[in-house]
DNA sequence: GAGCTAATTCATCAGTGATGAGGAAGATCA
DNA sequence: TGATCTTCCTCATCACTGATGAATTAGCTC
């Protein structure tokens, strides 16, 4: 549309790419994945949308990088997993915490909802789960079972995320967290020390 | 591409929107949502593209059609719901044969991967599950906090779906059902009967 | 047979992600 | 200084996508 009549590098420093990065994470995080277009980036970039194909390789390049996760949901489980006493109402807590937060919730629900709808996303998070979650819990349980009972947890607690962020299914979206917790806890408690 | 040269409608009676629902099936469930196009079912079904769009309206219209679930997740839910004991274990038993068998299984994995991806099948989804499942799993509780207790309920099963049939994390996914509905049932009793 | 409706193809539209060609600025090295 | 190379950037274009209006033909009703 917009004839820029300018073509070649620019003079001066150029910062296209950090307004490009911006320009996706905003509309990504605002719109999804599938109602956001290279083209609706750049031009909230001011930028050809060629450009972000020659930064970023591809949409789900400039996915990956506008998202950069900022809280690893791995940390939480490796820093509570030091007794395992209301470990589930701890990790419940921490889990809340950083969902609840706009900054760090935002990113990791687009990324669950695509990891959901596209098969080599898919892969990669699921095989994540498992070792950065359900390995090290099952490495710290007792008795028969440890690997399946730490699945079941793993499993339990995703089901909560995707029923109050993916889906929003009321009453539990709406709920307060802490009270969420209470419910919740005692029972997820049992999974891992019956 | 190819030119049919008979325009207008054709001789004799007409199946081919019973052969776009077929072809539509197949590849939906093969391939996604995402991955499938009008022009490949209308190709599948030996039919020009624009058919597609005047048997089903749109996209979203055929993949409707085509993944009419064929076992409804609530009558699960209401046929189990006459008495509370072993109320976790009955709906767990059922769950896991309805979505390991994959004539009804598969298509319950298409529909919700698309609900998590695109916003209005979402809320029909998040609709859904509150009104058909959790209401009903609340009338029937007992004390306190009925609703929310009833929520936490379908959040934990919603998760263990999520995690065995849409993410696929191991070891949840490939576990003999009997032993999952072992692991589970106890905790998730206690979600509705303290 | 006249007219209406249903079934079908075709042409076309605006939009998508991706890629190669080319141009202009900066960096490197003589 | 100048020649060459690399980086940044736009443009044109490709093969697709979902959707829609026009044209065409068959069967039904009166």
């Amino acid at each position: 549309m917009k004839k820029n009549l300018s073509r070649g590098r620019p003079a001066g420093k150029t910062d296209a790419k950090d307004r490009i990065h911006e320009a996706a994470r905003e509309q990504f995080l605002e719109r999804g994945y599938h109602d956001v277009s290279m083209r609706s980036i750049a031009a909230a970039a001011g930028v050809d949308a060629a450009l972000v194909s020659y930064y970023f390789g591809s949409k789900q390049g400039v996915f990956a990088a506008a998202l950069q996760l900022p809280t690893n949901p791995a940390t939480i489980v490796a820093e509570e997993l030091g007794d395992l006493d209301n470990f589930a109402q701890r990790v419940l807590t921490r889990v809340f915490a950083v969902w609840d937060n706009p900054r760090s919730g935002q990113p990791l629900a687009a990324a669950a909802s695509l990891a959901v709808s596209d098969l080599s996303f898919r892969r990669v998070l699921s095989e994540a789960v498992t070792r950065e979650l359900i390995s090290p819990i099952a490495a710290r349980l007792e008795g028969p079972d440890a690997e399946p009972r730490a699945a079941a947890f793993a499993a339990a607690v995703s089901g909560i995320i995707f029923s109050r962020y993916l889906l929003a299914v009321e009453p539990t979206a709406s709920i307060d967290a802490a009270q969420l917790v209470g419910q919740l806890a005692p029972a997820l408690q049992r999974l891992i020390t019956p």
